[in-house]
DNA sequence: CGCCTGTTTGAGAAGACTCAAAACGGGTGG
DNA sequence: CCACCCGTTTTGAGTCTTCTCAAACAGGCG
């Protein structure tokens, strides 16, 4: 019963009952997509916008040598397909990484949101802002560090966006990538990956079996990867108030 | 007297008189910068943006190994410092590539367009997300190709971003940024920017002279290097209705 | 004229890539 | 329960791109 988006919404503010309902409008036509499956095409023609209301997806572009770049991680509550908001064509494809859950709604329904919850706008367009700095990172990341320090981060990133939504976890997670799907997110072949994961399991950054990894010592992982959290946080004090209840 | 920052919005859609009176009032306070002088330093406590009034910045951060990433250039009309939106921290140093002028506003003022001028903050948020898209394209830049091409793609963006407020620029601009510079923002040491450009020529693909570069042959260019514009249009057609003018 | 910043060139090293093949592991059908 | 299969992981060897260090070479400015 529980939205996803409204309840990463309220992890930045509480909303009002109005505000809530407007959310929840936007969620719900839900479509269940087993892992590996291809949720939206990049060039596809569509008017519509995504939110993952379970499990992990991801977005990814293709170059014309065949080379494939994933571009980010989706998790439950995150807005996919925002390319939508701006053109007639997606930029992006998203496929499921994990057996995982989507829902999914008209960009007209945003008009609704901004015209009557001018608040929640404000809220979506930091959401916007912070994604835009996280990317930014990602920038960084691949333009400016060598193999180990990409990998670091993405791992720190992926665990402190499950934290979100997923309390429990503390040192480890499932990740349902293989090494060359790790390759494609963080620029390297997968041959190159798998060297790098066996040289920081060996450093003893890292410790893996099966599809489990266990941070190690994360503190000094993230002073090591110069990692900053994005998400935890946002700041909502210049927001408008939230609009009158219609009574 | 024309607002930079309105004349990049008209370019995508038509504002009523109260839409351009709301955008003009967050370009008062205008300041000129000197060529290589900082802006905002990353880190910095900040409540402000800045909008692009005239010339070029470009926003950067710095890792502890001491390497610098170029994150973005800014350009008239752009919107920096957006990080500040979500944080009471930036994320990025605003540093002017040419002389330039930035006028700056309270994010707070951001409260106002939300509240009365709705299909304003949509227009925003439309921006943001291209920007976003512009984004994952570097970072496919970045992650998967080589040098030539990211080089190709940086040299593609500007000119296609530099024709959307200098109507003039057909097949070459004047590129003032040093050799270092590039490297930073395409992820490679200026030696090798060096000797790629060199490269460049002898296949001639570009011609340089100073600090002017020609693009010998745009379309194959474009082609090589996969380039896609994408700031050029954005969809408006699910916007809210303009607020009404009060009378 | 000399200095400073930026460009160019050279040479060797390192990180990442390619191609190729072997080992592993989980799932399926006999 | 075993044998086989397929996708994934691991390992090896050689190559290429990009980096580092270093020095020479412009060109503009005081």
């Amino acid at each position: 019963m529980d939205s996803a988006l409204a309840s990463k919404l309220q992890h930045y503010l509480p909303l009002t009952p109005e505000e809530r309902d407007v959310v929840d409008s936007l969620e719900r036509r839900e479509r269940r997509f087993r892992s590996g499956e291809v949720v939206l095409e990049e060039g596809e023609a569509t008017d519509r916008l995504y939110v993952v209301t379970g499990g992990w997806l991801h977005s990814s572009a293709r170059l014309s040598s065949g080379n494939r770049q994933i571009l980010r991680f989706h998790f439950p509550g995150d807005l996919m397909g925002v390319s939508s908001i701006a053109w007639a064509e997606t930029a992006a494809t998203l496929t499921a990484v994990s057996d995982c859950m989507v829902s999914d709604f008209p960009r007209l329904a945003l008009a609704r949101v901004f015209k009557e919850q001018p608040r929640l706008a404000a809220l979506l367009y930091a959401v916007s802002a912070a994604e835009n700095v996280a990317m930014s990172d990602r920038l960084m990341s691949l333009g400016r560090t060598d193999g180990r320090t990409r990998i670091a981060t993405l791992f720190l990133d992926i665990l402190s966006r499950l934290r979100i939504t997923d309390g429990q976890i503390v040192d480890s997670f499932e990740l349902p990538l293989t090494q060359a799907e790790i390759g494609d997110a963080v620029g390297l072949t997968k041959v190159h990956v798998n060297r790098t994961l066996r040289e920081m399991e060996q450093a003893g950054m890292i410790e893996r079996s099966g599809k489990i990894v266990r941070i190690v010592d994360e503190a000094s992982l993230v002073e090591f990867a110069g990692f900053k959290d994005r998400h935890y946080r946002i700041a909502t004090d210049w927001f408008p108030p939230a609009a009158m209840a219609v009574v």
